[in-house]
DNA sequence: TAGCTCAGTTGGTTAGAGCAGCTGACTCTT
DNA sequence: AAGAGTCAGCTGCTCTAACCAACTGAGCTA
């Protein structure tokens, strides 16, 4: 009773103050007097909200208003997804139509649109993938990094850090769950047709390059998962 | 150290066994034998389990393996978007784009392909919203049931528990921010031709009523956001 | 048989003590 | 005087031990 009752009161706390991403909360002693709890108490409820992000803790230096940030819920959509993989589930599969549906939601409304200089970061980030796939290194990050530089025109940070977000879970599971066999070259040339796409101004072919993209990535899980059985 | 290590050893025990939701875990005195560690601090790693939706606490009967729904997400959200409203930021106008940007992405996939029952779930809610629309009576419930019935279709059954998150973080912020002056018939006309867009299998014009209804939206919030300042 | 009661189990809360990490001021050396 | 090392004091972290509160289910009562 007292511990939902906590957690809701130290948010209002920061709400209520206006408080500021990184703003310092108050000590837990002066918590347990402020709230009227022991010390036990408060610390459960903060460890909640240091779960949800809402808070930040620092040993030996203190507690801060956390950055909010969606580090906590990849935590848990990655366990979900990992949970759901072992139990049988497509679980993978469906965080990555997840991802698909809101790129392509997206990339239409961005084709044309995006100012000059974030074109010339994706064209940079294209040619770095390639080299990359050449040498056969690891393009994981850069990957990443395409995929976050082609939504930061649309000025929603929600948006930016979501996606986000399902990438890491996306990336974090599949490597721990499928040796990927990935074909860089491939993505790699897809990447590129969906920057031309997005350049040229056409919405319907950036649309149609996302979901040859992603159609790509599904079709390797799915074998994967078929030859598991 | 032993926090964070605790919560990671507890969620590898739910992997490694297989345990599906609703499944029992040890009991907390189980628990400390089990991890070497204190009741206290085992109580903190499920505390944060628990508002990752990982794990569920019933006081008096056990713990268990939560349902991983994403309720403790829209906690998460929700007091960002409040947050960051109070702290003069869009917030509530990015989530709005956010839900936008993902049923764009849907709703073109989905047109002509809705299995009859859900055609017909959906009319039954569109009438329903009609009528509470003339009796002046709140909607937001149908509008819910509208938008989860329109994406259960599509099989995936994260898409639909990740909109109905965005859904219901949306609406409860709102309500807490912004006394809505929402016009019911507007909305109602305009889900209804939603449902008939997807009917006719028509997907740009799904998209184009998608859109017009978020615009709807949309527009109301930025002049209440307008005229606050 | 239907309902109640109560013992036992489980999580919730409190208290107090000591451990561990970080900071900043003080001191000693150069 | 400038720099490096030290230490006192804050901070959060962990542990122990005791009691409170919610729920279940077996057994008793009517």
């Amino acid at each position: 009773m007292a511990a939902r009752d906590l957690q809701e009161r130290i948010k209002k706390l920061i709400v209520d103050q206006r408080l500021p991403s990184g703003a310092p909360l108050p000590t837990e002693p002066e918590l347990m007097r402020l709230l009227g709890a022991s010390r036990n108490s408060v610390r459960e409820a903060l460890k909640a909200l240091q779960a949800m992000g809402i808070v930040e803790i620092r040993h030996g230096f203190g507690t801060y208003v956390g950055s909010m940030s969606f580090a906590p819920m990849i935590e848990g959509l990655a366990f979900r997804t990992v949970a759901g993989h072992y139990r049988g589930e497509d679980s993978l599969l469906q965080l990555l139509e997840l991802r698909e549906a809101v790129e392509t939601g997206l990339v239409s409304r961005l084709a044309g649109r995006l100012p000059e200089a974030d074109l010339l970061a994706l064209e940079a980030l294209v040619q770095r993938m390639e080299r990359e796939a050449a040498e056969g290194a690891g393009l994981a990050e850069t990957d990443r990094a395409f995929h976050a530089t082609l939504y930061r025109g649309l000025d929603n940070v929600l948006l930016g850090e979501v996606l986000e977000a399902f990438w890491d879970a996306f990336h974090r599971v599949r490597q721990d769950l499928v040796e990927a066999p990935q074909d860089p070259r491939i993505t790699c040339r897809q990447h590129r047709e969906i920057l031309d796409a997005v350049r040229s101004g056409d919405s319907l072919r950036a649309e149609r390059a996302i979901r040859e993209h992603f159609g790509n990535v599904r079709g390797r899980l799915s074998r994967v998962a078929a030859s598991h059985r």
